[in-house]
DNA sequence: AATAGATGTAATGTCAATAGTTACATCAAA
DNA sequence: TTTGATGTAACTATTGACATTACATCTATT
């Protein structure tokens, strides 16, 4: 299974509240037009977000804006705020390994550590990458674009 | 969504053919028996291995055996043998940013690349574990224990 | 040959997570 | 008090994982 759309959805949604925080308010309708999934969608990830410090949303008169610097909001802020693996282990082990086999029996014990390590190097990318990084980069592009 | 396990019971089927390929015939019922999930599962996993050359499955006769030293096998290997991620990509994008929107019309750019990189990370370290470790790991506690 | 014990695979069912959608309570500024 | 938002519950559809049954096929052995 491939890792949910929620967390490209979540980074889309910061880099248009930021870029067009001087020209608009910023709701979760706005954003949904630009990402082009249903609001409620958008609403339930601006919970979480809010939920993990990372924005606050207006209630009642409406808008989002960002809480934190750009360049201390890391994808991998955004990967664990919106949940994108249950539990946050990356990997599925299958449940009932047969504790009467030798190999089943120790099976978790020779891998958990391995697994773990490949999810850290995954972990270690993600946080290199931040908000600043990328709605930088995003100015950039439409500035050569107009 | 986390990644199947179908990699981790890819890995442990390897570890059981290995283990036991001198004290008997490993069939699909064994494995699954080790497994615990069904024989069909397995033998399904059975196929996608062997296509991918990394092991060789005697029909009609039965038992499968390894057919690469156990040093060139590795988890990224086994990863990509049993399809763990749709298309290969790790991340799932929303499918359909507005392209009237200056975000959506290049968020796939400023993207694509940054998340290619976190997958790459956690591919290089899957490269890293091969089954001649976890195979070794394995054997050792097993004799500690008898 | 016939049999026994395997593999290969299609078909079907169940379950969980994602995401879409409708509906509505609630809030705060004008 | 109205208006335009957010917050969230409830329901649905879709998809992928995995379980399960069934059966065709294969090959060593008798």
């Amino acid at each position: 299974m491939r890792i949910s759309s929620r967390l490209t959805i979540a980074i889309h949604m910061l880099a248009c509240i930021e870029t067009f925080k001087a020209t608009r308010k910023v709701t979760s309708d706005f954003l949904a037009g630009s990402i082009n999934v249903n609001p409620v969608v958008i609403r339930r990830l601006l919970s979480r977000l809010k939920a993990a410090g990372i924005i606050k949303v207006a209630r009642g008169t409406g808008g989002a804006e960002i809480a934190r610097p750009l360049n201390e909001i890391t994808v991998l802020d955004l990967f664990t705020a919106v949940d994108c693996v249950e539990g946050g282990d990356l990997f599925h082990f299958h449940e009932h390994p047969n504790p009467d086999c030798p190999v089943g029996r120790n099976i978790h014990t020779v891998l958990d550590g391995k697994l773990l390590r490949v999810q850290q190097a995954m972990e270690a990318e993600m946080q290199r990458i931040t908000m600043a990084d990328i709605i930088g980069e995003t100015r950039d592009i439409i500035a050569a674009q107009s």
